[in-house]
DNA sequence: AAAATTTTCGCAAACGTTTGATATTTTTGC
DNA sequence: GCAAAAATATCAAACGTTTGCGAAAATTTT
């Protein structure tokens, strides 16, 4: 579809090709009149400029590769959206890619990417992808690439995520002010270095700010495993009276049970997350969490695209702020 | 970044870059020899195939476009997960871009499409997008074109959606068998023909079947929308005993107001609503819904335009069957 | 051993665009 | 009016592939 080209309006216009190509970008050498004809046509034939050809002479494609565990995640959607939107405002446009957390789909998709030449690649690792050699090849040989989220931890590689370090101490700092006694705190899986930084800063200042408190920390990695171990956990006696949630998955898996054994937030149990804020505004009350955002994430992370793709590449690592978002359960 | 070319190839090997070509992609005409050292030779040296360069020589991509009003949202976000792994799966890339249900952002991205010469399209409308020229344009030009969700009315196109009437009657059916005497039912926005056959099914199977029971239609556009109504509706001596959530949105809405009000589900309230089940698991009881899942729209969507692809234009509208999921809440 | 085949490979054009260099026309200065 | 300068438009090559056609080399047939 769509055939009209340069050469079809050079002919009925009688130009050359190449005083049409300058015409359609303004160039000074065209003269207002001539100008003004050919833009005309070019509207009337809906003459679209083939990106490939494009991308064949200049060697540039205006295409940015992302590749994502899954597109159906809370989080990452957020992500997808604002890099979406960044990228479509800045004229690029943006080839999604699913890897399911599968190391080998990952090659796949660097290989499309490949094949397709774009400028410069988003990447959240797979879980279970040990060999970097490829990213390292890749950047050798400039091609930029924005880790973000579960990124590599070489800092050889340009990389955004969230402040992990703030998240652990504004959730402790919000359960120190509730003055709770008895505390059950889930993190997510173990081999994530994201679990391991939230749960280093929470527990480093839960024991310098208040040691006497008593927290139970464990690990869980879906909602169902986290509605049991709440469970578990929980009985009259034992007086638990605040639960942390990590992750969405989590406080999913523990508001089941909350809700199930008819606890009454927050005068029985006080609740607070770590969360984007979707989930958490689902309840009633509205769960207390320390907000980190996929948007802003993927605003940072195209921010720090622009500049590789600009300026060589600034490799480093920023992160995004973390704030506590008060809901009605702590 | 990655310049081996077929000519760079061909230098080293002291052959001409046809011969090179047709090795790489085992054609008779070439000694299973020099086939040997050239894919050798390509290995090494990572050579991948300029997307751009083929679909200049052989004027078709291996892309397929999708527009889709908000990437971060529950349904679309399934749909998208499905298109992207079929698409993977029988080598296309896709490009993923968002409307915003704005008919200009909507306009801009299917330039976007012209101009990366997509080889097929799935268009979700814009709310506000009366004006399907540019759709008829293009399908005139043979541009393979699936609509899915919000659809155009014409049956000139090609479209996939869920069996929207069979929503409305399933959802009634399960309320009249609960046996429900006052029923609140919400449906979304009234100018989406997705809500006009979801609630004429719906009610034309409640006045049919059970043509005594009271029931309250209203619509809400929001979820906040949706805990007002509710609110609003309910009060003990009013005696609501079921009420129906045409969205996930509105759900959210009902189950906040709820939660607030502390009615208890299903004794003193009943509740079903239709949703791909993300949202219904969150509560305790688990909500009964009427399933309605992107992801299968989505696989229904891809073997549509594979057809599409292949066998000029089956033009027809096809839908993907919806059934009962049965919680807790009914 | 020459002719007829078959196997193996190279030539060259084309896809649509950009762009430095060059050619043609118009305008300007005197 | 005529050269010089400025304005306007064209030429041609290149980007990396694919592919019909023809050429050379190797093999088989008589």
């Amino acid at each position: 579809m769509n055939n009209t080209t340069l050469k079809l309006l050079a002919q009925q216009l009688q130009l050359s090709i190449s005083t049409v190509s300058r015409a359609l970008k303004n160039h000074p050498d065209i003269s207002a009149k001539t100008k003004a004809k050919v833009q005309a046509l070019a509207q009337n034939l809906d003459y679209e400029p083939n990106a490939s050809a494009i991308q064949l002479r200049t060697q540039t494609s205006k295409i940015l590769g992302v590749i994502v565990p899954a597109i159906a995640n809370l989080f990452y959607e957020n992500f997808l959206a604002a890099i979406e939107e960044e990228s479509r405002n800045n004229g690029y446009a943006l080839m999604i890619l699913q890897s399911n957390h599968n190391a080998e789909n990952e090659l796949n998709n660097l290989k499309i990417f490949r094949q397709n030449r774009v400028s410069g690649i988003f990447a959240c690792l797979s879980a279970n992808s040990e060999n970097l050699d490829v990213y390292h090849k890749m950047i050798e040989q400039d091609m930029p690439i924005v880790f973000f989220d579960i990124v590599p931890k070489s800092n050889a590689f340009t990389k955004v995520r969230m402040a992990d370090e703030r998240c652990g101490v504004l959730a402790a700092k919000n359960i120190i002010k509730r003055n709770a006694k008895k505390v059950l705190a889930i993190f997510g899986d173990p081999a994530l270095s994201i679990s391991q930084i939230r749960k280093t800063s929470f527990q480093n200042l839960m024991m310098d700010l208040s040691p006497k408190t008593n927290v139970k920390y464990i690990n869980a990695t879906s909602s169902i495993e986290a509605e049991e171990i709440f469970k578990k956990n929980y009985n009259k006696t034992a007086k638990l009276d605040t639960v942390f949630c990590m992750t969405d998955e989590i406080l999913i898996g523990v508001m089941r049970a909350i809700q199930e054994l008819q606890i009454k937030v927050p005068t029985e149990m006080g609740v607070i997350s770590i969360s984007n804020g979707f989930i958490p505004n689902l309840y009633f009350p509205v769960i207390s969490y320390v907000e980190t955002s996929g948007f802003q994430l993927g605003k940072l992370a195209f921010t720090q695209m622009m500049a590789n793709l600009q300026t060589g590449k600034p490799v480093d690592e920023l992160t995004v702020e973390a704030k506590l978002i008060e809901g009605g359960s702590m």
